[in-house]
DNA sequence: GTCTATACTAGGATAGAC
DNA sequence: GTCTATCCTAGTATAGAC
């Protein structure tokens, strides 16, 4: 029986924002199309629309499942900010280098888990998946300013504002010359971050 | 008479570059299409391909005239960098900024200007529009790193990532909430150059 | 040097068969 | 729930008229 006759997903919805995520990962958030997507699944190219009524939607459910995982990303990195002898800036240093592998390898970060035109919908999924997506990183930042709400949010945007700027010039090819690799780019960010961090301490 | 009959261009080119930068703008990079920029320089849809041989071609030449304007805007900046009484570290500072405010205004900055598949074509005009680019921002460090180059080189790296990411998270609308403008971005990213500068002068 | 016209490719989205 | 077939839109690039 040929391969396409074969497929019975379980979970064919899944299965795409899997393709999805993949495809964004090679080619950018540009390049993500519905008939792309549909032909890494073995599907047709109507298949997808059962599921996902437009490309959009698809995004959203890709940038969806990006966050979440993100975020369980940040948790197992610094899952003892807070407590007693954990170390905030040392987890604050190694979020941002979470982050900076994250958006060069998924090829988008905040930037769409964030973005306007996805939030728009009023899709609750995102909604939530974005709120807890920075929550890790801003424990370890209010540990860093003695509870400082406002100073834990301007370092945390710092920090990682240079995290995302790492990976996207990394993933440009800005620093193709010098060979450097994307675990480069990634501790770079973290010792930007723990720069950043110290700084508030000492100001 | 008809405005596209009246349309006598000295100099279509330049205007086809102008159009595909605020295309670029609006639209982002991906957008960018050889069809939308002759319509809004309001020439037919072939005329583009008499001056450029594709759209790969057009963008190149946009990003040279970027690349350009940015050196301009970078030496406006800190032309005094090296001269007795001038202070490097307000200099970096300010590069960051004009740097934000650039690449968020243009919808690009290095990513594009040494973006590998744009210079693999060994297009002379843009690999010498991209090296004279960083010479300014690398003065400026140079005098804070008392003229060791690695160490500079790692600062204006340090400095630009995090100019880089808060351009292109300020352009995605992560702080729209706070109803940050373009300017906040800058001056954040021209406060993270400052003290990432301190950071290496006082180790 | 610009215009019109056209060949070709690719994707978004829908309808109806199974 | 997936497939096939189709419509529509948009873009890249070329050829030949003027």
């Amino acid at each position: 029986m040929s391969k396409r006759a074969a497929y019975h997903h379980g979970d064919l919805k899944a299965a795409l924002v899997e393709s999805a995520l993949a495809l964004i990962a090679e080619r950018g958030v540009a390049a993500l199309s519905v008939a792309e997507v549909a032909r890494r699944t073995e599907v047709s190219s109507g298949a997808p629309y059962r599921h996902f009524p437009s490309r959009q939607a698809l995004l959203v459910a890709a940038a969806t499942t990006a966050a979440r995982n993100l975020t369980a990303r940040f948790e197992a990195t610094c899952p003892w900010t807070g407590l007693p002898g954990s170390d905030p800036v040392a987890n604050l240093g190694a979020s941002a280098a979470v982050y900076t592998l994250f958006t060069a390898e998924h090829g988008f970060g905040l930037d769409l888990i964030f973005a306007a035109e996805l939030r728009g919908d009023s899709d609750e999924d995102l909604l939530d998946a974005g709120r807890a997506v920075m929550e890790p990183p801003l424990q370890a930042a209010l540990s860093i300013t003695g509870g400082d709400a406002k100073a834990a949010l301007n370092l945390v945007e710092r920090a990682f504002a240079a995290a995302h700027g790492y990976a996207t010039l990394w993933r440009s090819g800005l620093y193709a010359d010098r060979q450097a690799t994307v675990d480069d780019a990634a501790a770079d960010a973290a010792a930007t971050a723990r720069i950043l961090a110290r700084a508030i301490q000492n100001p």
